[in-house]
DNA sequence: GATCTCATTATTGGATACAATATACATTAT
DNA sequence: ATAATGTATATTGTATCCAATAATGAGATC
């Protein structure tokens, strides 16, 4: 079993728990796209029943991570470099906004942690770690944007694209210039600069995508 | 094969079918915000047992249309002044993008649609049909654009931001404003121009927000 | 009368059991 | 041998039952 499977605890519901676990191995790459999901051994792995298992999975297939057809069984969703190419751009649409308006609006709080990101950032020599830390480091901007429906599809997103994040961070200059670019959209946030901010945080992901895309024929 | 075999309704699950009921109830208003959804009672209305509608209104929560607390149940869910503004803004921001690929994509027959989308609009004196006509206008033009993600998100956004929709048609000038408004936009899909679209696009959702927003504070 | 237990009830979360469907394999007919 | 058909098995969908929790109300205490 490729899921960590905890010991469900009180706090949470069983659905919910399940739910982070498969969603986590997913974004991590532990679950390859077309990977099977059975209830059944789900349901064991967490020592629960299908019935919190069915549920988790629903939520999953919201979200776009699996797709499931009635009677036959989830599968975790495959992504084309197409479909990839979609949601680049579409984030490319939607973050330069998010973070215009969160700009005004940031505490000297959240510039320290979105710095605290970049250092790690450059410190960190697991490429698992450049995911997370590059995952932290945009919420933690655009949270004080005070945009609750954008973040939602935007979360939805960045957890769809996020296999395919990873690996363009472990192409030849990935990490680097990511670091660069995080560093300079941050010094724009901390000057108040909403418009620069934004265009660099656009140039950053269509930089991104055209990255992977270059290197995705071979 | 001489037979034409219909599908029954046994193509779709009953957590499907329960959910489509509940979504459209919401949309056009039947279920007022803050209403609370009591699984037991939804289950013999469809004669099923609670699991299926349960599952019904877990896809409801992810579409946002509900909200649930742990071992508290579902209500409808509300939406503040603030809240339909940002999803218009959204909207205002994602589907100028979308027109936009897709004017290049639309066939006769599409554009045909559209416009009878427009005539049935200006011949209905049911409020409740501008709303559908509305958003059937809308999506058939989008659905030209190929784009898959776009559209999930945007339907979801459309769906939380309907209520409001159909309060807006209902002001004074809103039905006849709108219809001039999809005839220009068609006008512009016909022609070819696909930035005149996008703009006519914006401008139109924009155009709703503000009339609402007016309307919402006296 | 107000408020604080504490039992009662209503409602949701989850487990088990059964029904519906798909898949894999064996069997038969051509 | 190949395609069609029947059977067994695996897997999902749903119903029924029990457990955990929240809402309600009656009586006790001040």
């Amino acid at each position: 079993m490729k899921i960590k499977a905890y010991d469900i605890s009180k706090t949470a519901s069983a659905t919910t728990l399940i739910f982070d676990a498969i969603r986590q191995a997913i974004i991590k790459g532990d679950l390859a796209q077309g990977e099977p999901l059975r209830q059944e051994d789900i349901a064991r792995a967490f020592n629960v029943s299908r019935i919190p298992v069915r549920e988790a999975l629903l939520k999953l297939e919201q979200h776009g991570l699996i797709t499931s057809q009635r009677y036959k069984g989830a599968v975790v969703a495959g992504l084309s470099l197409d479909e990839a190419s979609e949601i680049f751009e579409f984030r490319a649409l939607l973050e330069p906004e998010v973070i215009r308006r969160a700009v005004p609006q940031m505490s000297p709080q959240v510039l320290e942690t979105a710095e605290s990101c970049c250092d790690a950032f450059g410190r960190a020599d697991d490429p698992m770690q450049w995911g997370d830390l590059n995952r932290r480091f945009h919420t933690t901007l655009y949270a004080s944007s005070g945009l609750g429906f954008h973040m939602d599809v935007l979360d939805k997103a960045m957890d769809r694209i996020d296999p395919y994040l990873r690996a363009q961070l472990l192409l030849s200059d990935g990490m680097q210039r990511a670091n660069r670019e995080h560093r300079m959209i941050v010094e724009a946030c901390r000057a108040g600069q909403a418009d620069r901010a934004a265009d660099l945080t656009r140039q950053h992901i269509l930089g991104a995508q055209e990255s992977l895309s270059r290197y995705w024929q071979e």
